[in-house]
DNA sequence: CCACAGCCTAAGCGCTTGCTCAGCCCCAAG
DNA sequence: CTTGGGGCTGAGCAAGCGCTTAGGCTGTGG
């Protein structure tokens, strides 16, 4: 995974080009319609292709799904490990991680809302591949709000049920954000971390 | 729009019988599944019928999802106008409102997850007329949050972005809530109630 | 020049989909 | 008993689905 995630290059580790071009096309309808509702006639159309050069990079239409939903998560969990394991009192780190994790998942809606809410078309192994990961995105979080609770800094009565709403909170910005509405990804990031930080507790 | 709505009356308004059994079981199978990802033969299989009944009593898959979006959107608008046009202070009716709704996306979180996250397969027509719904639950909660911050109850910097942070954060129990899960709908709906009352700042 | 591997397409296979239709059963009204 | 209509089924249609196959380009190494 490398350092750089910017707009542009969110697909970067995916060669060839075809293959690239096969999943952003994936994305864009997956997202639209949902993966059921997609036919690979129609993300091969996008991606200027013939139905049949899907299956020369992916074995399936579900293998596509997979490789979305893995490279977003694993991008998603990154951004919450970096925030983690930086320095700063807990309630810095936190407000840095929401803001950090909010605002990518407005700024990659598209790629956020395949990525979060695609996850029951995913056959049974690689399901539970990812719900590995979801695992550790929620332990990152933990992670945070239990240090501020050590500190003395949070007031977290119930720091499993707590964690859990702050996710829930940010991942569903990917459900209603709207790139032609008049909040910007940054602006929602800021908002959200004031609301975070309300959540447990902090006073300041 | 009867008072009652426990569990086994959830549907009651849906008749005859068989068109309600016919709801049951689509709300179900979209549910497990997904809509798109749902045959009527799936559908009438679970309602007992063969594939052809569900067009006696429906026209399309479609009007079936409908139906129910449309009563389990009635359902929760409900449940929040009742609450906000209670006696109290805003915090105890704010907290009211949010314990009642979250309640219901937890006990009801099959019908809630179709009613939440399958808007997107509704025809235009269905689907502008949910959307009006949508902005009458929005503004159910913005009336409580409005009033807080009028007797100086609540701290809101942003109205709008809270009240939208607020009813996302609640619609999102659907999605995780786990009826096998080790938390009841009560108890979510009191932590949930605890959280939204420090989203809003209100000091207590 | 040829050989060959990688990438691509046109055509289409087998199957499932949403939905229809002719006709049956059952029971209340005449 | 006859009539008639609502509720239902078995069979099946047209369309669209995921995916496969046979074969054609194109560029590189010998």
């Amino acid at each position: 995974m490398d350092a750089k995630h910017t707009h542009s290059e969110e697909w970067a580790e995916v060669t060839p080009d075809a293959a690239r071009r096969l999943v952003t096309a994936a994305v864009a309808a997956f997202a639209e319609r949902g993966y059921h509702a997609t036919t690979t006639r129609d993300i091969a159309g996008r991606a200027g292709m013939s139905p049949a050069a899907l299956y020369i990079h992916y074995r399936t239409k579900e293998e596509l799904l997979y490789r979305i939903s893995s490279v977003g998560h694993r991008l998603a969990l990154d951004i919450l490990r970096r925030e983690r394991d930086r320095d700063g009192t807990p309630a810095e780190r936190l407000a840095r991680a929401v803001r950090a994790f909010v605002r990518w998942h407005a700024e990659h809606h598209t790629t956020a809302r395949v990525v979060q809410y695609e996850l029951g078309a995913l056959g049974e192994e690689h399901y539970t591949e990812i719900v590995e990961l979801r695992r550790d995105t929620d332990a990152a979080v933990r992670a945070i709000v239990e240090d501020g609770v050590a500190t003395g800094d949070f007031d977290v009565p119930d720091v499993r049920g707590t964690t859990l709403a702050v996710l829930s909170l940010c991942i569903d910005v990917a459900r209603w954000f709207n790139a032609e509405g008049k909040r910007t990804p940054d602006e929602v990031g800021e908002l959200y971390a004031d609301l975070v930080l309300r959540m447990v507790g902090h006073t300041g």
